[in-house]
Order: C-alpha cells, then structure tokens, then sequence
DNA sequence: CATTGTCCCTGGAAGC
DNA sequence: TGCTTCCAGGGACAAT
C-alpha cells in the first residue's frame, strides 16, 4: 500500500462519512477478534473493559454520527472512533512513519490499522449509545436539522456564528474546513453573532451547511490535510473549495482576495467582499 | 446557563 | 546553521 506521507489535518463529517461507507461492507456482520493497543493514551476510559466487552462480538452497523465513527456490536454497546486532527483508519499497515496506535482485526481477515501522528484520536467503549449520541446536536443532513432548530440554537447567543458553527452541541460534525465554506456560499462574515442573524440569514445558512456537505461526501472527503481512505486514497473535496485554506487567493465570486482572521482560536477563511460583517 | 481559556499532541515553518 | 517559538485544531475540562 502506497504510504502517505501526512501534514495535518482534520476530518469531518464528509471525510468521516466517506471512511464509514468505505468501512461498512468490509466489517458489518463479522466479529471483532483482535484489539492491539499500541499506545495506551488512544483509548478513553476502561481499556480492560472495552477488551472484554468488544472482543468476540459481531458487528451489527457501522455508523457515524458528527465527527464520530461507531462500531456497533451485537447486544446493544459500541466502539466509537475518533480521529480528531491527524487520525487515520487504514486498512494496510502503513510502511512508512508508522504511527500505528491501535490494530483492530475481524474474522474476515480484515485488519483495521488507526495511525495518528499526533495521538489526538480516541478509542472509546459506549455502554450506550443512544445517550452517547443525545450528547451531539442533530446530524445536518438529517430531518432533523431544520432551519427552525438552527434558528433556535442561535437566538440569543452572542458567540461568532463561526464558533456557533463549531459546537457540536449545536450541530454535529461540522468542523473548521466545512464551516468556512458554509459561511462564504451564505454570505455571512464568521464574527457576526450567532443572535443577530435574521431568518433570511438563517435559512441561507441552513441550506449552505447541507450543500458544502454534501458535495463534499460525493467528493469523498478533501485532502488538504492527512485524511485519506482506508485504502490510502485521496478525496478531492478540496478542488472546489471556495475560501477555506486559500487566503490570498481570488474570491470565486468577485475575485477579491481571501483574508484570513482568528475566531476563537481557528483560522477562519472568508471574502471581505462577499461576507460584510453589516 | 453562556462563554472563555487551557491543555493535549507533533512537526513544519518562521524568526532570531 | 541551529535553536526557540508559534501554529495547526477537535474536544474535554476548568474557570469566569
């Protein structure tokens, strides 16, 4: 397998959802029959338990919710995965500047290698999983993101929209890259308070979440960073990125440059131009 | 409750 | 050249 030599990097909900699908068919009905933990610091809360509860067990879904990946096992509790900033789930054992943190196998001989450069990323037992996931907002393309659930979540509060964008209690899976491109494709500047919004903002909004992600799942994901697919593939989510990463480069919309400011700590992309603060 | 700040972690880039 | 410092950023947690 062709080794990727990383950056950094973040997957979202579109790079998560790509490695879910890409997972899905490899691993669903098969049993967990090796748990290899490289580094002890990947794995989050009992390692013992999480031994004792996943090993043997059948997978019965492979899902995500937000950012995170699931492995749900037969009788009801799960694994969650999450690769955070530089975490990859790959499916050959990486030759080159192995960061391997933990070895899953299944009974199909299919042998799931998370490499993290960082060891941000977690392994987690869930003992349940409907409360695990109450914890998160609702996922964006799901019915149950509506433009009056994200008016709610906004009314009153005076963070940036931009942060508002980032908190997964609002809504689950939308990290720096994608919420960028939300704003640019609704004209909206990231510092402007999440509150000030009117409905019309709103809804543009709404729609512009749902549009950057789901063009980016049919993209598989964006590259910019260390996200890769399991079999080491690159997606190309990144080729129609508007402002996200480019500062300096021309708007698409009106070709003035890309500037770059700080919201709370992350980078945040945007066109003066397109996205008046007003 | 709402919001802000700190920490985790590694490696590339920038500055002196 | 070689050192130090900053930065990337998701999320748990502490502090305000």
């Amino acid at each position: 397998m062709t080794p990727v030599l990383h950056l950094s990097g973040m997957p979202e909900l579109p790079e998560v959802e790509t490695i879910r699908r890409a997972l899905e068919p490899l691993l669903l009905g098969e049993r967990l029959t090796g748990l290899e933990v490289l580094d002890a610091r990947i794995v989050q809360g009992d390692a013992a338990q999480l031994r004792v509860e996943a090993l043997g067990r059948r997978i019965a879904e492979v899902m995500r919710r937000g950012k995170h990946l699931m492995l749900l096992l037969e009788g009801g509790k799960g694994i969650v995965l999450h690769l955070r900033m530089t975490g990859s789930l790959l499916l050959n054992e990486p030759e080159r500047s192995p960061r391997v943190r933990a070895i899953l196998s299944f009974s199909n001989g299919t042998q799931l290698f998370f490499n993290d450069m960082r060891r941000l990323g977690t392994i987690a037992l869930i003992n349940d999983v409907e409360a695990y996931c109450l914890r998160l907002g609702p996922e964006p393309l799901s019915e149950g993101f509506t433009t009056d659930s994200l008016a709610r979540c906004l009314a009153g509060r005076r963070i940036p929209v931009k942060a508002a964008l980032l908190d997964q209690h609002l809504v689950a899976g939308v990290g720096n890259m994608y919420a960028d491109e939300a704003l640019f494709q609704a004209g909206l500047h990231p510092l402007i308070p999440a509150g000030d919004l009117h409905s019309g903002q709103v809804q543009r909004l709404w729609i512009a979440i749902r549009a950057v992600l789901e063009r980016a799942i049919a993209s598989q994901g964006a590259s910019i960073n260390t996200y890769c697919l399991p079999n080491g593939q690159k997606g190309s989510a990144h080729d129609s990125f508007s402002v996200a990463h480019k500062k300096g480069d021309p708007c698409p919309a009106c070709g003035t440059p890309i500037d770059r400011v700080m919201v709370r700590k992350r980078g945040s992309y945007y066109c003066p131009e397109c996205q008046r603060h007003s």
